[in-house]
DNA sequence: CCCCTCGATCGACATCTATCGATACAGAGT
DNA sequence: ACTCTGTATCGATAGATGTCGATCGAGGGG
């Protein structure tokens, strides 16, 4: 894997199509389950709930202690969820802030509902 | 890892406390990660799919072609959503049916329904 | 009974993932 | 310019995960 772009930017996660819809593809099938892996860790878990319950931008540096993690961990982790379209992120001067992108996750919501009861 | 007893039935997935409550535990974390963990797999997101559209319980041997996976592997992909509380097993003769556990699914919704808008 | 089929489990392997220390890079302040 | 400080990236490593062939155990039919 070279070091320049490395598939930033996996999905919109609101354009995702629901797991009830009628015969997906493979392809749609690899596009919620990466999705679904940035959310398939404790810690990442925690970092979109922190942000749900923030009024402001959260800063790399307040994650680490909240968290336990090195820095280069909650980078890591941010990067994730900065990929598939859950996390926006702000740089202010020297500091990144990251926000939830509100939008994503209420469109996971729509990834479960099925047409019937 | 023993061999014995592994974990089986994690979470019964409708218990799990919504990704926006203010301040989970980490431990409620690593419960809701299990869930996601369960479906970060394309082929298991597919299994879901499937069975979404099914009308009728599913046969482990009818996976097998519409998969292209050995029946080794999708008894594994099967257990993994079995533990979580998103499918239901069936034991009929010597056979295997698998359907969706609708009601754990639509409990996934509301993990994303967040109090504001 | 014996054998055949279906499904779960085991053993082995290649790959992916989370984690950290060290390094590189970019802004800000002096 | 030089130096701090905050972040992202790199390199390395231990552990988890997906995959399959082979084996095991349970039913059902001859």
């Amino acid at each position: 894997m070279s070091t320049l772009v490395q598939e930033i930017s996996v999905a919109p996660v609101a354009c995702c199509t629901p797991v009830g819809a009628p015969g997906i593809t493979p392809e749609e099938a690899a596009t919620l389950a990466s999705v679904f892996k940035a959310l398939a860790d404790p810690h990442r878990v925690r970092i979109v709930n922190l942000l749900a319950n923030a009024e402001e931008p959260v800063c790399v540096c307040d994650f680490m202690p909240l968290l336990g993690l090195s820095q280069a961990t909650v980078s890591f982790h941010l990067k994730k969820l900065l990929a598939v379209g859950l996390l926006e992120r702000e740089q202010r001067g020297t500091w990144a802030y990251y926000s939830l992108h509100r939008a994503g996750l209420a469109g996971l919501r729509d990834v479960f509902t099925t047409k019937e009861a």
